[in-house]
DNA sequence: GTGACTTTGTGCAGGGGTTCACAAGAACGT
DNA sequence: ACGTTCTTGTGAACCCCTGCACAAAGTCAC
């Protein structure tokens, strides 16, 4: 059983990359009762074209009948296979300031399979307090987070001036999957995968964009 | 003075998206008083590779001295221009939930000439709330904000179910940029550059990468 | 001034990802 | 049973991006 019950592992980055919102389309179907759907038409939910749309399911398998479509139920169960997500993701969230606690707050996680066990700050005068009907523990918890919940992915909301540390300590913890909201490069060893958004460098990117609106220019 | 004074307009998406990331490298050094960078230390700070930077820079132009590195000063000043940060954006957030109400709290704006004028909800009932000091106004004074404060860059913290409608909002009053927080996919017209950003599909992709390393396999 | 050394800028080759065009396969009407 | 129609799956072309290798250009020591 080494190589049989596992998924396709060959998986470009960024068909995974589009896999989520194939997902996230396929549940709005089925909570409307829709039970097949076409290329053309999940293509045009998840904002992508249906050439990509099929090459990127063509590579978990060929789940489509030809002259019909997708059954939407199958489809969405490949997908979650795929993606991992039939088992729960036990996630910590590190920084409990205003970011960290309107994380905490939100209720989408669970919707996914994603079940916030715990909320982690470095600073003692925050350790205790109470954030969403949690209370905020030290990052000294980690390892036992990790050994007795199976904690998998770390999500990091401190400043950032403090991300680095709260990165090597989830790591040591033998946390693998870190989301990093902090605007810093954060150094890890290999097998950690590391996810950075930055609220500033997506703002920047749309003023590049918008400048060259405002500058309109002809090419000859 | 058509295409004169206007910055480069060749400059690769990819290059554009690292860009941010060089800024911030520059801006630490910088602080540390310090004036000249190789590209092999300045790399290293942003994550990529030398080569990479370098390819990047090249396209905002020959700012460099060969034999010597990068002025620290000059190169900011290049990129700040690049990317069009030499003037103040004004943003509005649309959407006091959780998430809208951290980001109106948020003091990372201001620091890279992001500033927030207005808060926004579309709910009657949320409306006039004091939200991280500031007065939330109504949907319908979109167009004044755009007209007498020049508010260029939307950002979407409504609900997924609210987004489209949002969305459509801020384009007719004459928005060109949005950044997106909601799950979902929003259809703009041309002209219109939306970026999403969304925490599940993040989550989603760290689990795909999380269960590869839980279940290790070898070639053969 | 000259040679050794350092670092930038770039032509070129290689790889990954997207799009195109079309063959393969399934349902349906007659 | 057969042709028409529809839709998937995929080989091949194309394009953008990354990494390599190296020439160009500057500094420094003497």
């Amino acid at each position: 059983m080494s190589a049989a019950a596992t998924t396709r592992r060959d998986i470009p980055d960024a068909s995974v990359a589009r896999l989520p919102g194939y997902l996230r389309a396929l549940t709005a179907l089925a909570r409307n009762d829709i039970a097949s759907v076409s290329s053309e038409e999940l293509a045009t939910a998840a904002g992508v074209s249906s050439t990509m749309l099929r090459k990127d399911l063509s590579h978990l398998g060929s789940y489509g009948v030809r002259g019909v479509g997708y059954d939407v139920e199958r489809l969405a169960s490949e997908i979650t296979t795929a993606l991992g997500l039939t088992q729960d993701w036990p996630v910590a969230i590190v920084g409990m300031g205003n970011l960290g606690r309107a994380l905490a707050a939100y209720r989408g996680f669970a919707e996914r399979g994603f079940r916030v066990i715990a909320l982690l700050d470095g600073d003692p005068r925050v350790v205790g307090d109470r954030v969403a009907g949690d209370v905020v523990r030290p990052m000294r918890d980690l390892p036992d987070l990790v050994v007795d919940h199976g904690l998998a992915i770390g999500v990091i909301a401190t400043p950032s001036a403090g991300a680095q540390e709260a990165c090597d300590d989830l790591v040591e913890a033998g946390v693998r999957s870190v989301l990093n909201f902090a605007p810093a490069v954060l150094s890890v060893p290999d097998g950690v995968v590391v996810r950075t958004v930055d609220l500033s460098t997506e703002l920047q990117i749309l003023a590049f964009h918008g400048q060259r609106v405002a500058a309109p220019e002809v090419v000859a």
